[in-house]
DNA sequence: TATTATTCATACCTGTTTGATATGATATAT
DNA sequence: ATATATCATATCAAACAGGTATGAATAATA
């Protein structure tokens, strides 16, 4: 299951893709506005910066705007950045790969290459722009 | 991620799968072949009988048989019995449904749109039984 | 230049979940 | 009877999730 911190980012991202470039908007407006506590917001926020995907301007009036365009921006880099790995099992992850504890031989654990196979369907769907997913129906 | 409860199980289940029908296997077996500590697996041995993916027979000589033909199981069915809910977000999930705490209307929200499309993608990913998806390369 | 609005950084807290263990009862083949 | 199993419940420690607290740094503007 998607964390909140996951669910608050992606928000936050489509929040500042509906405003218009250049004006930053404050971690405030996001708040009240897409109801996320305001402390753990700004913690979001930074990690969302730290990994380029925002920018921020300090100061009064300053706030944040994306450091991107919305199109090259996807759930997948979202989740990636708060919450960690996307595959299900670490042994197949490739941004965050891990060994996994009692595996004896990797390379022909069956539960590896199962999963392998699930991540690799997996991904593609959530690395589709956030542009192309977030429209009527 | 998925988690120990699941990889455990799963790898029960394959274990199972790969033996002669009829015979049931121990515990203490699956436990020592399969590295999951003993205890722990009763647990989620438990959980699978519960949920009719395996029987048990008690006493001497007693342990575990599928109660099903591999064909008609999933990983998406052993998920759901010892994880819970597939779908990312519980406001999109059919068995395990749950309306969001800040969600003001589930109709209309972008969040829940894209997690829906999402959702219907992944699920045939999971639900493909386990003989179709543990097989050599 | 003082004030105010803001981001930035770090540390902390609390409840829940995860992974695992302990204890003991119940059933059955031999 | 005894050994080998499952079955049931309760407990526990560590990690994690979600959220707070405190305060410093920065910059527009009155």
């Amino acid at each position: 299951m998607l964390s909140k911190r996951a669910k608050y980012a992606i928000k936050t991202i489509l929040f500042l893709k509906d405003r218009p470039e250049g004006k930053p908007i404050s971690a405030k407006v996001i708040s009240e506005n897409e109801n996320i506590p305001y402390k753990f917001l700004e913690n979001i926020l930074r990690e969302l910066r730290t990994h380029r995907l925002i920018k921020s301007i300090r100061g009064s009036e300053g706030g944040y705007v994306l450091a991107k365009d919305p199109s090259e921006i996807s759930i997948a880099q979202i989740m990636r950045i708060v919450d960690g790995p996307i595959a299900l099992i670490p042994c197949i992850s490739e941004k965050f790969y891990e060994a996994c504890a009692e595996c004896e031989d990797e390379q022909t654990c069956r539960i590896r290459k199962m999963f392998a196979e699930v991540r690799a369907e997996m991904v593609p769907i959530l690395e589709r722009p956030i542009t192309a997913m977030d429209k009527e129906a």
